[in-house]
Formats: structure tokens, C-alpha cells, sequence
DNA sequence: CTGTTAGCGCATTCAG
DNA sequence: CTGAATGCGCTAACAG
């Protein structure tokens, strides 16, 4: 053996070389064995079987994706790890766990600096070899095109990626809105979601539309912004409650900022729902969790992430072409919302 | 210049070549601007970070961490992406974002067939390179030790592994089960986690104990298995509640198992609290959103994950020492618990 | 059937 | 201050 004697056994993983030092053959054949492949001797593919067993080899995804095409793990992408994102990726995992991909998910909205969107840093980092596919939550940019297969959930520009998932956030805002309105109220307000994102845009128009429908005017004073994010959202909130003749019912662009409204009000002694109406959108499991409960409007987030899978897993595996999915918001009433006091 | 002439502007990612080549310079010198090294001339780091922002160049994180040590990445490795680990999750981001680190998470439990258990099998493909730190959620084997800084969260052999984060079970399932005895209850059933975890062998003891202090016999034929999983845990409250004498209460071992046993007593029309008390344990966000709401031992999960984090972040900086970190778990209790009707 | 060779994208010496 | 060579762990040709 003229194999270089000065290398010890290395601190951290056991690597290939590894594995066919003990094997007593080249690193060749141990990758082939590994994989599968035809031209190794069932005698020789048993022993280094056996020290792959013994040393609990396990082949690293990094350098595997550098010579491989294929790794077999699925890119989930989002800003960051929050209840809307969590549940997609509760769908998405359930989905994977038929197949034989792995789901690896990433937040990368973290060390920023860059004018790309975190969606395209985390695409750039990621994208070509570690991962076969990305699902992207939220896209606030338009996405490169020359990248893995992609789908979208929720993004930025509706359907200006070639493969998206939304819900019908128009529709859901006016049923939203159309309830309170069913229930009495006149001064509605709404906490704005985020002005890049084309579902808080739809949603704030299904609110005007919904208003206008029942020949209410829409009060420039009475719309906030909410960011879809609770620190925002209290701000927003608050200000709504401070205006002189302040709103009867809110309806907020999503649960989280519905949620901190409800916190905002119950800290200013106001009883809810009598003395203030809220809807969110989204239901999140937290929503279903608040005193009283959160009358919003459900997206099947978990079936969301489960048909976003599915169509990615036909792109990388078929070929199948890149469609648009929409799926339907529906209003759940629960205690958060009732008839304005007399 | 004596490279490969027939090389194209490739498909799909840019890569360090691409800026070199646009910006005149060669690889290594962005290579140092990159990495905000010195010894380069101002005006050709000016240059370079153009053709960067240009090119929306983003280093692979594959081939950065082929050859680097840091990542700046943490992982969060799950069995799948289930409730308890996505509000794990949820702290771990929150923690992170405070930091430099980014955050990515790993479910590895799909292709299985070795004999190694996910966690290692995990932790050795993305060990040593990809990721600076693991966060393991719920451990079933012991895991080697020769690898990355890592912290376990609620593992499978207890405080074995060198750092990691659990909750008081043992008094926690005391609680629960003090409360249902407390109610009145005398035929009070459990529905076991997995047998292979930690966490629920000292959560079926804490049931015995209490049933114990309290004088109370542990009939056998009222301990049923659960798994932490709905699938099994609807079996076993089938079969708890087609006893002869069926229990009055169940103490499930987590909250999947407990809401799976509510659907599984409503679907036999029975009326929740009244004809049957269900305790869960973890208070992941539906435990709050069942009707009636459950009775849970809450385990503060995101603040675990936080905790993880901040132990592994010093452990990776400052070479900390790692450590055990107990939290305490209390008893919330809602409206699925009741006295037994006389 | 098995070993040798080349190179994926990048960071890192070490000469210019 | 810059550029050419080297190697990380691995796979795909090809040679023996």
C-alpha cells in the first residue's frame, strides 16, 4: 500500500476516501457501489458495504450536489419562519413524505445588505446544485428564470412567475368585508398588509369593492398600515382607535396583524366583540386560539404547500409544464366579530 | 489566454468566473473583495462590487462551504415538519435573526433504509460542510460525538448527548394527571408517546406517580399506545373507549394524539367535557383551536428553540461549554377537562 | 471488473 | 496588489 501514511483519521466526518482506505479499494469503486451501479464484484460490493455500516458513512450532500445533477431535496425558501410559512411548510412536508425527495427549507432574510430580495439571494446560494426544485413563499421580486423549476406561493406580481399558487384573495376580502357589513357595521376600517405584495393589494381592494357594493364610501382615514407584521400592525391599530369617531370594525389584511388589533383593543379596556368587530385573513392555528376566536378567512395553507409540491415534483420529474393554481378563501365566522352596539 | 475557448456563458447560476470575467479581474482578487478582504486597490473594489450588484452574483453556498469552515448557517434537523417542530422553529428564526446566522432546516426521514437514524444520517450529509451548528429535534439514537457543535432538543435518552433542551415531563405529567384526579376522576387513561422517546416514558411515569400518590390502582388494560402520532393515537382511544367500563378521562401523551382522541370520542357522540376529559401535552397552537378548547401541558417551545440557539450560537463563537437547560412545563387548563358526570 | 484522471465552484496559498 | 495553481468530496469517463 503506497497510500500517503501521514493522514490521520480526520476530526468530523468520515469521507469517502475514508471508507475505501478501509476497504482496501479506490474511492471509485466505492462511489459506485454506493450508487448502485453496474461493474463492481458482489464480493467487493459486500465488504465495502460492510465498512460503509461499520463506519457510518453517509454521503455529503454538498459535494454530492457539485458533481451530481440530482440530489433529491426539495428547497422551501422563505423570509423567515413564521405561523404563515410554517403551515405551508406543513403541507409541503406531508406532501414529500410519499416521495423520495427531502425537504430542506431556508430563511434567508436574515444577514441582508444586498438589493436583491432575500428570494433571490437564497435562489442564487442554493439553486443549480444543492437543490433539485424550490417552492418560493412569498416572492416580493419578480425570480430568475434561468434557474431549478420553481413555483411560487403567493408572489409578489400574481401570476408573473411561470408557476404560482395563490388563493382568491380578491373574493376573500369582499366576503370578509361584505360580513361586517351584513352585521350592521358602517365605519369599517383595514389594516393594510404589505404594499409590495400583490395579496395585500387585492385584499384592499376586495375591502373598497365590498364597500362600494353597499353604496358605502371608502374613508382614506379609516385604511392603516398594518405591514402584516404585528409591531406595524399595533401602530396601525392604534391609530385607527385614536381617530375622533374611531371605526366599528376592523378588517385586517392578515391574522397576525388581526391578532395584535385584538391586543391593542383589549388593552384599551375595549370588549370584543361588542365594542370592536376584527377579521383577519389566513387562519393560522393562532387564530382559532385568541379570546374570542378569530372570524378570518381560511387559506388551505397546508394544501397550498401540498399542491405546490406536487406540481413542482411533476416539473422536475415529467417535465410537466409550469400552471397557475388558485384555490378559494372562504370566511370562517368565529366570536371575534358581531353586530355594532346600538 | 489559454482556457477552454468553448465555454459558454453557462444556463443557470453566475458564478465568481462570470464577475472576474466582466469585471476584468481574475477569480482570487473577487474572491477578496467578496469576503472584504485586504489588498485590493480601492477603485477595483469599487469595480468588482458593481459587476456583483449587476449580476446579481450570490456565492454558492455549496462550493463556499467546500472550502471554508464557517457558513454562517445553522440547521434545524426534524424527522418531518410537524407542529411541535415547526413552533420549535419558529423560536430558533426569531433567535437568529438577531445574528449573523441564516437558518436551515432539514427534514431527513423520508428516504430512510439505513440503519442509522435520520439524525445521523442528516447530520452526516450536511455536517462539517454546510452547516456551522445543529439544532436536533427529538433524537432517537445517540448521536456522534466527533461532529459539528450541536444542542438536542427533547432527546431521546435524556441528557446524554452534551447539550440539550428539555422540559420537566415528569412533573409536568404529574399535573395533568393531578388535575384530572383532582376533577374526579377515578378511571383516568393514558395514551403513550413513542416508546423509543424519552420524554414519554417520563410522561406515562408521571401519570403513574400521580395515579400512585394519589392511592390509585394503574389498571394495565387503561394505558394504550399513541405514538405522538394521529394515525396511531386514533387507534388507541378506539380501543380505550370500547372498554367495558371505559375510562372517564384520557391523559394523552402529546396534543396530536389528544386531538385525534376528541374527533375519535365526538365521532362516537360523545360529548366533550362531559362525557369524557382529554389532557394533551406540548400546547402547539391547535390545542388552543379544538372545541371545547384542550386542557395541555405547555411546553414554552419557541422559547426552547431560542434557548438552543443562543447555547449553540456561544458554543460555535466563544467555544462555551455545552450545557443541560431545563424548562419547566405548567398545566393550562381549558375547556376539554371537566368533573365525570355523577 | 477496478483504478486513474479530470473537474464541479470556490477560497486559499504562493509566486509574480 | 494581482493571477495561476491547488484541493475540498465526490462522480463520470476512460484506461487497464
Amino acid at each position: 500500500m503506497t497510500s500517503t501514511p501521514s493522514r490521520l483519521a480526520h476530526a468530523g466526518r468520515t469521507t469517502i476516501t475514508d471508507v475505501a482506505r478501509a476497504a482496501g479499494v479506490s474511492v471509485a469503486t466505492v462511489s459506485k457501489v454506493i450508487n448502485g451501479r453496474y461493474g463492481v464484484a458482489a464480493a467487493t460490493n459486500e465488504r465495502v458495504m460492510r465498512v460503509v455500516d461499520d463506519l457510518g458513512y453517509e454521503s455529503s450532500l454538498v459535494a454530492t450536489s457539485m458533481r451530481r445533477s440530482r440530489t433529491h431535496v426539495i428547497g422551501v425558501l422563505v423570509a423567515e419562519f413564521e405561523p404563515f410559512a410554517l403551515q405551508l411548510l406543513h403541507g409541503v412536508s406531508e406532501a414529500l413524505s410519499d416521495t423520495a425527495y427531502d425537504v430542506l427549507a431556508y430563511a434567508g432574510a436574515v444577514s441582508s445588505g444586498s438589493h436583491h430580495g432575500w428570494e433571490s439571494r437564497s435562489l442564487s446560494r442554493l439553486g443549480g446544485t444543492l437543490i433539485d426544485g424550490a417552492v418560493v413563499v412569498t416572492p416580493t421580486v419578480r425570480l430568475p428564470e434561468t434557474s431549478v423549476p420553481m413555483v411560487a406561493i403567493d408572489p409578489h406580481t400574481g401570476p408573473a412567475s411561470p408557476a404560482t399558487v395563490d388563493t382568491d384573495n380578491l373574493r376573500g376580502a369582499r366576503e370578509a368585508t361584505e360580513h361586517l357589513i351584513g352585521l350592521g357595521h358602517r365605519r369599517i376600517a383595514h389594516l393594510r398588509g404589505r404594499g409590495d405584495l400583490e395579496s395585500a393589494r387585492l385584499r384592499e381592494q376586495g375591502y373598497r369593492e365590498a364597500l362600494q357594493s353597499a353604496g358605502l364610501d371608502v374613508d382614506p382615514a379609516l385604511i392603516a398600515e398594518g405591514g402584516y407584521r404585528p409591531a406595524e400592525a399595533a401602530e396601525g391599530a392604534a391609530a385607527l382607535l385614536d381617530l375622533p369617531t374611531p371605526p366599528t370594525a376592523i378588517f385586517a389584511a392578515n391574522d397576525l396583524s388581526a391578532i395584535e388589533t385584538m391586543h391593542v383593543a383589549s388593552g384599551r379596556g375595549l370588549r370584543l366583540p361588542d365594542d370592536l368587530s376584527v377579521v383577519g385573513f389566513d387562519d393560522v392555528p393562532e387564530a382559532a386560539a385568541t379570546t374570542p376566536p378569530l372570524t378570518t378567512v381560511r387559506q388551505p395553507l397546508a394544501a397550498m404547500g401540498r399542491s405546490a409540491v406536487d406540481l413542482l415534483v411533476r416539473m422536475i420529474d415529467d417535465g410537466a409544464e409550469p400552471t397557475h393554481i388558485r384555490m378559494s378563501a372562504d370566511l370562517i365566522v368565529r366570536g371575534s366579530t358581531a353586530a355594532p352596539r346600538a
